[in-house]
DNA sequence: CGTGTACTTGAAAAGGTTCAAAGAGTGTGG
DNA sequence: CCACACTCTTTGAACCTTTTCAAGTACACG
């Protein structure tokens, strides 16, 4: 029926389903089914869907910050997902037929439209985008089994630490600072989404600036020695590394953000 | 090009597939360009495939037992999953082309093969089968999502519980008994699986088993008070109610195993 | 019948949570 | 412009669940 075709913008080169946009742009013959997706704004706190919604659109992220979560039978919220922009959103409703998460946004945001129509399109017509959409689900279930794994085999620290270069290695992807970053979620969506207790977090990111490691004033981190955070991450040498946190700092003057690259459409996670 | 067709047997009726094979054999038209399964027999402790492996095809469980697992850079094992008949396999190629899982057998076992090729033209020419292929997989994050759900939230006892209660609902929907089954994983693979010590599986069992809540020898397991068990996966009252279990046992007489139903091919998990 | 692997059990230790209280930034209305 | 209410965040101390370490038991296989 109609490939998909998202209108320009500087969201787009990072877009999820970028790859498939160019393509579609570059095949003439394509363009006369091409759909133009509508895009639409949201505000903090707006819902884009709830669990049980009618599941009739895959979404993507073309600006700000969003979270997926479930609910428990006892009624407390899991995180399941933060998405940025070019961020594929909604494939948990192939399941049931509807979603079963709740997603809302964390700041101003800007999501484009896929109708399951045309997602269904795409599947038929495009060798590409059944690649992608295959790519990003399988991917999605190995980033919560790394998630999983994260949480049985990592302290607190080293979860905390993962999730901060985690955070830093997505936005650097979009072409943001990877250093310098302002959350867009509270302590409490870190500590649900990591499994600890906010008091956990707010010990540990005081713990970790004290060490030299992050610089953190209220939503607003500085990364400052990246190199020692990944360490951190393979193996956990907090408080091993008390006192002589001085002759670390000045490893970090050179930014190489050298992370390990991985499309867009379908990344793993860095930690 | 082909459409995929199974041997009639006596596991194909619990098979992901199932609803799509029954469609190409009542559909003869369909049967000329069908291509007859492979399926082989493997043996306790043989590999299916190896992460890094090139990804070639999926699988389908039609005997025995399997487990996945994912390696940490510290090279200790994460079990992911564990599978059964019917059980659709080796999605985890999507994301890289590649496996990112080490799937080995619990017990001898055999498995149908589909080809990547297979898998490619099922998606392009039936449109049940994508269904499938796109439920299963969003069907394996969510159940991933609840897995690290339970680990955020329910305590060690409700968690093994709950793994008892999976395992049940998951052998029922194979007609096998959902109260009396053995289990083919070691008390290490169940530990390591739910992101706990062994000395803590086997101390709870052996708990479990004092409060008249099954029936534990070795990996033979009974579940003598599955409704209690269900309570206990919703609130943890274990500890509370340790000296009144006499008068509870008798309940599990009537053993209605109304579970919620749900399809095979994308099924949810039952706790 | 011995050896190895799987499993169980006990006691001490650790990591993280919970409870309690206080500090800091934000917005509203007088 | 300040005071008040509010939410988000930090910090301390006691507590608790689960892990770790260390033996010991039991079943399976040659």
């Amino acid at each position: 029926m109609s490939q998909l075709y998202f209108k320009s913008s500087p969201t787009c080169e990072y877009c999820a389903l970028s790859r498939n946009c160019t393509e579609n742009i570059n095949n003439t013959s394509a363009m006369q089914n091409v759909q133009v997706l509508t895009h639409k704004i949201y505000h903090k706190g707006d819902t884009l869907f709830c669990a049980g919604d009618a599941f009739n659109a895959l979404y993507i992220m073309r600006s700000g910050s969003a979270k997926a979560s479930a609910t428990t039978i006892e009624a407390d919220e899991q995180i399941v997902d933060f998405y940025f922009p070019g961020d594929l959103l909604g494939t948990d409703g192939f399941a049931q037929k509807q979603h079963a998460h709740n997603v809302s946004f964390l700041e101003t945001s800007s999501v484009c439209y896929i109708s399951v129509n045309s997602v269904n399109a795409l599947l038929t017509h495009s060798e590409l985008g059944r690649q992608q959409l295959l790519s990003n689900m399988s991917q999605n279930t190995l980033n919560q089994q790394q998630q999983l794994m994260n949480v049985h085999k990592m302290t607190s620290i080293q979860r905390l630490t993962g999730f901060l270069l985690d955070l830093s290695h997505r936005l650097a992807q979009r072409g943001l600072s990877s250093q310098q970053f302002t959350l867009s979620m509270t302590r409490i969506d870190i500590a649900n989404y990591l499994g600890m207790a906010i008091e956990t977090v707010s010990r540990l990111l005081t713990s970790m600036q004290q060490q030299r490691l992050i610089q953190v004033q209220r939503r607003h981190i500085t990364l400052v020695n990246i190199p020692e955070m990944r360490k951190i991450c393979l193996s956990d040498l907090l408080g091993q590394t008390e006192g002589e946190s001085d002759g670390m700092q000045h490893a970090m003057l050179s930014p190489t953000t050298d992370y390990p690259l991985s499309s867009i459409g379908g990344e793993g996670r860095f930690y």
